[in-house]
Order: C-alpha cells, then structure tokens, then sequence
DNA sequence: GATGAATGAGGCTTCATTCAT
DNA sequence: GATGAATGAAGCCTCATTCAT
C-alpha cells in the first residue's frame, strides 16, 4: 500500500469539496481551497515540526497555534499548506509506515530463516525509530483511537500485516527448532513487538547508542534472556 | 523530514521560539494569548463597548455575549482581543486610573492653596466622571470586591494615593483656616470623595450640564453650605 | 405599600405554583413546596446572613452555596426557607424599605419646618443604615437592575416617594427662604441623597460614631460646607 | 434581625464556619467543592467508570460527558462528586499507585535474592495490571505529559522509586552473578520494565490467561529468552 | 428541618477552521 | 504565502433548583 508518490495523486479523496450538485462534470476547480502541496519542501519540514509538537504533548492536547508557533507562523497560515490538523497527522503516520514497510519488505523479501529474519526485522524496526521518532511515538500513542476511522484504514491494514509477518517468523523459527516451542506464541509476538517499538518513547537520537547498538543488545535478551544460562 | 540531524532544529519548537525565517511579526507568540498587540483601535473600541455594558447591567450579570452582541460578533471572537473577561475589567479600570491620575498629578504640582486644589481635583474628577463615566461607574460598584485579588493591587494603591492627596489637602484648608476645624477630617473626606464619585452613577454626558458647570454647583454646596446663611 | 406582615399574606403570588389546570378551585394544598414561613424567626435570622452576604460580595456573585455555609446548613436546605434566591433578596429589600418609611413617614407627618424636616430625614436615615447596613449596601449596588422587574415595581415605587418628599421638602426650604435659592434644586437633591446614603458604603455599626453623630456632622456640611465662612 | 448587637453573631458568617447548632455533618465546608467527604462508594465507583473511559479513548479525547454518560449521569453532576476532570484523573493515578506500592514494598521489604525478587515484582505487576488495567493504561499514556505538573508530582517520585528498585535489583543480580554482565544495565531496567507494563495495552481481565500464568511466561522469556538454547 | 444527590441551563473559554486582504 | 480577524462548535465548569429520604 501507499506507494511513496500516493499522497500526491490523493488529494481530492480526502477533502470534502463537495461535487457540482447536478451536472457539469467538469472540475471547474471551482473554490480556492488550497488542496496539498504548494511546496514539498515546506510541506515537509512543517510536517516534521508538527510531528515533533504532536509526539511531544499528544496529538489531542497539541493545538494547531502550537504547532504555527513552533513553525513560526499563525494558526491559520498552516491551511495554507495541509486541509486540517487531521491531516497533518495522517501524512505523518502514512509517511512513516510507507517507509517501515520499504524497509520491512526488504527483508521479507531477502527469505532469510527465522532467527536471521527476527534480527533483521529488529534491527530495521530500530532504524526507523531513529529516523521517525516522532511519528513512532504517534503511532505508540495515537493508532488505538484512530484505527476506528475509515481515514486511518491502512492503520489497522499495516497492523494485520506487521502481525502476520512476525507470527510466521516465529511460527517458522519454531517449527525449525530455533524458537522454543513451550512459549504462547501469540504471548510471544506481543514481547518482541512491545518490546521494540516502546523504545521509541525514551529512545534519543544522538544518546550514546547507534539504533543496531541497540538492537543488538535487545536482540541478546529477547532472544537469550537476562539470566546467566546454568 | 527527519534527517538523524533534524533534531539539531527541534529546540526552536520546544522553546516556543518563532523562527526568525519570516521576519518575526509583532506577536511575540507568548506562551498564551495575544495579550497586547492586536490592532488597538479595535481593542480600544470594544473595551468601550464592554465597559458600557458592565457599567449597566454589573460586571457579574454582564456575560460575555452580551459584550459580543453589543459588538457585533461572537462570545467567542472576544478571546482574539481579549485573554479573559476579567482582563477586560483589568484593562478599562487601569486606563481609567492612569488618566485619573495624569489629571491629579497635574493639579497635585501646581502648589496651590488648600482651597483651590480642592476645586481643581473636584472639577477634573468631574471632567474624569464625563470622560470615562462608565469606568468611573464600573470602578464604584466593583473597586470593593476586587481589591482582595492580586491582579487589582493597584486599585487599592490608587485609593491610598486618593485618600492621602485628600487628607493632605484637607489638613492644610485647616491649619491655613480655609477649612472649618470643628468636623471630623475623615468624615469630610469621604464626605467629599463620594460626593463627587457618586454623580457617575447618575450623569449622562451632552445632558444640560457640562462637567465644569456641575463642579461649580457642587463645589458651592460643598464649601458654602445649601442653607442661606444668616 | 407592604405592611410589616403583609410578607406572611403573599406567598401564593410568588410562587409560581400551577392552578389546577381546570375545575377544582379548592386548593388541595396540592404540592409539597415549602411555600413560606414555617418559622419567622429562623427565616428571620437565616435572611440576616444572607443580607450580609450579599452586601459582601454582590449579589450576583453571592452563591446559595455561600448563604447556607454561613448558615451552617447545605445549599439545598434553603429552599425549606425560601423559594428563590431571588426571593430572599426580595424580601430583604422590602422589609428595609418597610421600616425606613414607617421612620420617613413619622417625619413627614410631623409637619416640621423644611430645614427641621431635612435633619429629621437624614437621621432617620442615618438610623437605617445603622440597622439595616446590609440591606442599604444592597439596595445602593442593585436597585439599579431591579427596577426593570415587575417583582421589584415597589422599589421604583419607593424611589418615585422619596425624591417627591425630597424635592418637596427643599422647595419648601427655598420658597421659605432657608434654603439658597441660586442652586439647581436637582442638583441639590442628588448632592443630599447621594451624601447620606453613601456612607452605608463604608459605615460600620461600632465603629465610634453614633449615627446620630454622623448625622449631625454630615448636616453641619451640607447645610454650612465646610469652608470657613467670611 | 439586625439589632445593633448581631454584628457580634457574624463573624461565623464571614469565617465560613459552619455553626454547630446542628451538630457539624462530616462536610467542613472548605472554601470551595465536596473534595473528599461525600460517599466513598459512590465515588470509588465513578473513579472506576471514569478510568475506563480515559483508558479507552484517552485523557484529553475523553469529554466529562462521556463519562457522564457512561455513569448514567448528567455532566455537570460529576461535579458533585470531583473537583474536575483532572482531579478524577489525580485520584485514579494516586489510587494506583499506592496500592502499587504497597505491593512492592512487600516484596521489596522481604530481602530475596535478586532473581527472586524480580519474579516477584513481575509478578506482582501483573498483578496489578489485573486490578488496574485501566489506570495502568492511563498511567502509560499519561504519565508523560502529567509529570511537569506539582499536582502530579508524585508521579515522578513514584517514577524514581521505582527506577531505584529494578536498577538495585539488576545490579545486586549481576553482582552476585545471577544475571549477565555483559549487559547495559539501564537498558536491561528498561527492557524488563516496558516489557512488563506495555502488556496492560492488550490485557483484557478474564481472558484466558491469569495475571499469574502471563507473568510466569513473561518471566521465562525475560530470563531465559525465546531461542532454543544450544 | 435538613441532607445528599442530581438536573439543566447557562457561563467562560478554547480551538479548528475560514477568508478577505 | 502569510496575516488578522472572525466563526461556530464544543468543552469544562458553576449554580439555582428539585426531590426522595
């Protein structure tokens, strides 16, 4: 889903401009809402700083002054470049899954076995983190609530599929005898998963660990454990 | 967006400072409302309209609505002008007693007798009252309930200056002997004070009588007397 | 109007208790509401609280919570009482105005001449405000906004007297040639009203003077002023 | 009412002290709302109600009257019972916390080995998680944006407590060689504590599994990791 | 006579959004 | 591209009032 240009060639899917009521098929280009993307370059870098705002104080409490001011601009500046503050939101969290899903498919694709698949899909998952911080941690915060609209379909899409590759993984990794097989393996999922991505709430660019650093070390526990092996 | 070195621009969001990219308009983006810079004409205009209405109908019983209404917009448009209603209230006492005092301060340094600076702050208290009769009406009823909260410390400053410039003046009338030595000077004072302050709650500017010609009338009963002497 | 007693003979026209909608003229004694007066002297008491509280803080800011946590009892225990905030005020103001006239009127009877007559009302006046402070301060802040309500017609009522026995009187006083005729009798008018009863504003019962005392040096300013006479 | 002397039964009025006539009721009339006093039950159980709702759409996309109306209540009764939508938010947080504490200071106070004591603290949390799903939820959500706040201090003294007890516990394991020092250990705390409490994201009481059985599952996967071991 | 709990209306304020300039 | 001013809906909270106990 979502090829990287998509969000270009969406647009009138998501604003509500209404449709010429009666005949007259021709877009008209009628009103001057502003649609998307005056400039990608602003576009991204707002998007960044909203980001930024909406990981910091949660995307309900950030208001769209906050967010102007941060970019430092009024309120109502911002509609120039994006339809509303829902927007903004689905841009960043579609951008970043689009780019998770590059990255995962990768490895997908790359038929490693399971206990080189894990590491992969780990030590990706870490990298973006490094690179999307902020949209991990929307993610993190907001995805519950969202995945009931129907504009956040490919929320709950990208999750069915995230849940899926890691099932087969360890379902594989465990049937090839890598993965032990005296765990819940539904148990198991939510403990790699959980583990990984709440690393995006106290994970700091620049703070002594390279993301693979880290994964490495969380690849050591999950997969040895804590304990010193008797 | 974020690049591993976006987060060498984030501090600008987080310190709420306005990137100085376009210029750095007025609004210097406090951490809440605008608080002064929105054209003050306008805001000028509508605490006229404001101070109309709480000297009518109270500052309690006055909603914010109402002020809308009398303005011509909505309750809530107010908060583009305004932080608070009570802000309102804060802003039309204050300019109220800032030209009060212009005025007395005036009077105060021009070293006159006893006397004659009873007549000149009687006449530009008059000339206040025609000036500002609605902050001059707001400020009797309310002064007494707002004196307790920091935000109207001033009010209570205010009233020591008044009361001494009066006293003073009094004490003097009656140690040069312009002034009767047989009446309790404190009972003069507030004799004379809300003899005066009391004419807002009744005076309507353009009605017949202009705030000198009142100030003659009232000086005359205050230092004559309304009985014909013998 | 409004005999001493005639508070206890009302009830029926205050509450808005619907007449059985059709025949039945006989009042089944119908609903439970309290109506009034199970007990004079507590209503008599608790109306003295919220006289005070009233006159303290406004009566628009005064909440029933604040009346009955000076009572000693929950908000709700005072519609046992009482039908209404609004009917307590009402009732507060009534009794005030019932006694001042009862002393006016004494006064006005009496057929003194119109100076006598004027130091006979402002001590009498002085009188009331010594025992009916609260309800003076009240009068002085509200009566303003009640007047517009049917319910309080006997406030303007009571007004419409007083300035005829005011204005009557200090024609007297001119035509008899006690008072100076080169004064706006309006003027004068508002200047002797505003004079006394102000000082409810700032009175405390207690404090030192009589208000016989203060009556009397109040008449000595008005009458005399209180310059020195040449 | 009001004879001269009342002015001496006032002060109750003014102090806000209820008078004792009727026996002083529980509620010491504060300066403002019911704060603690009115039914414990009631109360426990809106807390309950509320948490939920918080829990499943958060804390700022939860409106007071959706709580209302899951309690089968008006919004404004609410306010009966809370001070506001942040105190219930206070209360629901401190409540948990304090029973969260007191289980760990039972463990901790029980002077185990540190593997032990870690099974322990596992176990208890899930224990909690049981009891406290929903505060837990809020708690993770929450907590972030809640600790800059003095109201909320605790959450941050409750936080460092905490990071106090697991590091303790972590290094006292390595130093008597029960877990691995090849390890960092700030990562290890925070790996076995996000791994722990993320689970109250999923968990669902009743389902399936007792707090016990995932904890004993959690707790073989932390120690001993999910590979096969060779 | 009073309490405890609730109602409902309304008040102040915030905020996403619009739009003329 | 952005500003200034406004809209309208909604949110939190207060408060007079009611009523069963």
């Amino acid at each position: 889903m979502s090829k990287p240009n998509q969000s270009a060639s969406e647009p009138n899917q998501r604003t509500n401009e209404p449709n010429q009521r009666t005949g007259a098929p021709k877009q008209t280009a009628g009103k001057k809402k502003p649609q998307v993307s005056p400039s990608p370059e602003r576009r991204r870098e707002l998007l960044g700083i909203a980001a930024d705002v909406f990981a910091e104080q949660g995307y309900n409490a950030t208001t769209v002054r906050k967010i102007a001011d941060a970019a430092g601009m009024l309120a109502g500046s911002l509609y120039y470049h994006f339809d509303s503050k829902e927007s903004m939101l689905e841009e960043i969290l579609r951008t970043f899954l689009t780019e998770l899903w590059d990255g995962y498919d990768s490895v997908l694709q790359a038929q490693l076995g399971p206990r080189e698949t894990l590491e992969a899909l780990v030590t990706e998952s870490f990298r973006e983190i490094d690179r999307h911080r902020a949209a991990v941690a929307i993610y993190q915060k907001e995805s519950r609530h969202l995945v009931a609209q129907k504009r956040f379909q490919y929320l709950s899409d990208s999750q069915q599929r995230f849940e899926k590759a890691w099932l087969t993984t360890l379902e594989r990794g465990v049937a090839e005898g890598v993965f032990r097989d005296d765990l819940d393996i539904r148990l198991a999922y939510r403990f790699v998963r959980d583990t990984v991505w709440v690393a995006a709430s106290w994970y700091r660019p620049g703070g002594g660990h390279s993301p693979e650093e880290i994964a490495r070390q969380y690849l050591s526990m999950v997969l040895d454990g804590i304990s010193v092996r008797t």
